[in-house]
DNA sequence: AAATCATATCAGCATTGGATGATGTGTGCT
DNA sequence: AGCACACATCATCCAATGCTGATATGATTT
């Protein structure tokens, strides 16, 4: 499919990003940033269903990207590694100096509202 | 919608990561990591369509992440910045020694396969 | 000026992905 | 043991996204 350029290591890539590409993810890691946190307090702080929370943090966790501490009838969640909380500063670095037009972007509206 | 964590940060970072988020826009990044190229480069580097590269572009173009440069009937396409580099640079090391579970990661499966 | 080439834009289609409500599993308390 | 709580899973629905072929725009050459 891409001659040029290892297609494994973008698509991985790609899924990576995916993964974070998300706001109701990026919401969940944001409230990791803190230190760990039950689901109950996640959904709470982000205002998001429990379900959907669950979901999303399944999704994190297979990632790799958070990791799952239980106890008693809790779990607690937390970034798997600092490298995570580094990733999402580079990137917010990118969106203050470089990345500015990213809220004009038209092509895609994920991120600006949510579906019904 | 999220009390807690800055929104618009959220969303501006979900957007960013969306634009990094696609294996053809990923292709095409790292096709400019090497330097200047037209679109007809691209196309021949990545094996993707014509019109789907001048979209992909196009998006890339107004997230910032990718300066464009007419110059006759061609246009050259670049990185806008060394930080987009870095940014892929640093979800790279991500990828080999935290993420390595992304690859198996079941909740999406955007980046394996082409529609068709 | 006509033709050709490089790129951009458009409308339509198919697929993926995320949200929700209901339900299942397991733990701790009384 | 029975109940209540915290979390996980399931099936379904809907919207957003990316791909394609056709076409428009703009520039260069003859």
């Amino acid at each position: 499919m891409l001659p040029a350029a290892k297609p494994n290591a973008i698509q991985l890539q790609a899924k990576l990003f995916r993964g974070l590409a998300d706001p109701s993810r990026l919401a969940i890691l944001q409230a990791l940033r803190t230190g760990s946190r039950t689901v109950g307090q996640i959904v709470t702080l982000t205002g998001l269903r429990q379900p959907n929370v669950s979901n999303h943090l399944a999704c994190l966790r297979d990632c790799g990207l958070v990791s799952a501490t239980p106890r008693g009838r809790f779990v607690f969640y937390a970034l798997s590694d600092r490298r995570v909380d580094h990733l999402l500063h580079v990137a917010d670095e990118l969106l203050a100096e470089v990345a500015k037009g990213v809220y004009a972007c038209s092509r895609y509206r994920h991120g600006e509202a949510n579906h019904g």
